[in-house]
DNA sequence: ACCGTATCGTTGCAATCGAAACGAGTTCAG
DNA sequence: CTGAACTCGTTTCGATTGCAACGATACGGT
């Protein structure tokens, strides 16, 4: 009677709960073959997709603050995965972009990634993910409208279907 | 056409990045007023609950590994939340239990916390909530099979209707 | 009773983290 | 041209983290 409250079935626990266990499971691959954290792992991502992007791009890309960033750059490029420039326009910027042994281990990785989520997608029926993803969406923007939430980053909101998008 | 791969659709990354938005916001209320962390937050909820414990008790059930407890439990002693007895028949383990003013306190915390929760299930139609758990629960099947994955904690077990649950 | 094994809670330690501060570089108003 | 304001990437620093020991206690076979 004091206070009912379940943690156990507490929303933001059990999201807490279930992301976790899942990005641990994902880490196994590519912190046992080779030799990644997580935030080295979104850095190898993005640039697989954008090429020779800065800093500031990846920080406002994949959810990971820029001190981080910084610290990921600097140990995969310790490793050779990854090599900065120096950019002529711009004396503050450092372009960041894979090597081809980067590119290596990431395709290497990629597979057995897509093998931890497929077994995960394949266990639910093709209607409940859409309508998962589409719940998903709408916390988020239950959480856009809130001032005490932290403002979503941008690639998140790119990779929105105009179906999804809110305001804009 | 290296390998092609988009992290903003990649399922643990979008599981990551909706629980650490939604864990963030909701640490707004415990630790803007009183100053708690997520471990804390947890500690004193499971306290709430089950009286008085153990400290490997709340170990397994709310998903925190032991020195974080022990640790989150000395602190809130340290602010007088929570107090520790020996137990006689044992002498290793130690009783915790909420003390009067960490029941106050918790009761201060978790209509906030349900509010901030509130704000996200009321934005969604109650069977595609439903929907979600069920899909959460069947992930977490999915992880139950996997060598690869951690284990389930006891109480995030203990939870299961029978309609949802597995094996057994 | 005794010793090996297991468990409990804590602590040591190295690595990591986040927020703020910093230096270098750029922009732009005056 | 100058200097205030801004941006970028890095670094600093205190706090937190996870893992592996650790001391202490309990149990079980002999």
């Amino acid at each position: 009677m004091p206070t009912d409250f379940h943690l156990s079935t507490f929303l933001p626990y059990r999201l807490a709960v279930l992301s976790e266990r899942v990005s641990r499971r994902l880490s196994v691959e590519y912190g046992r073959s080779h030799d990644l954290s997580v935030a080295e792992w979104r850095v190898l991502a993005h640039l697989s997709r954008c090429g020779a992007v800065s800093v500031r791009e990846i920080h406002g890309c994949v959810n990971l603050d820029k001190p981080r960033v910084s610290r990921a750059v600097s140990r995969l490029e310790a490793q050779g995965l990854v090599s900065k420039a120096p950019v002529d326009l711009d004396g503050r910027l450092v372009a960041i972009s894979l090597t081809e042994k980067g590119r290596a281990i990431f395709a290497d990785i990629v597979p057995k990634a897509h093998a931890v989520e497929r077994r995960l997608l394949d266990a639910i029926a093709p209607e409940d993910l859409a309508t998962v993803f589409r719940v998903m969406e709408q916390w988020h923007s239950v959480l856009d409208d809130d001032p005490d939430a932290r403002p979503r980053s941008q690639m998140d909101l790119d990779g929105l279907t105009d179906a999804t998008r809110r305001g804009a």
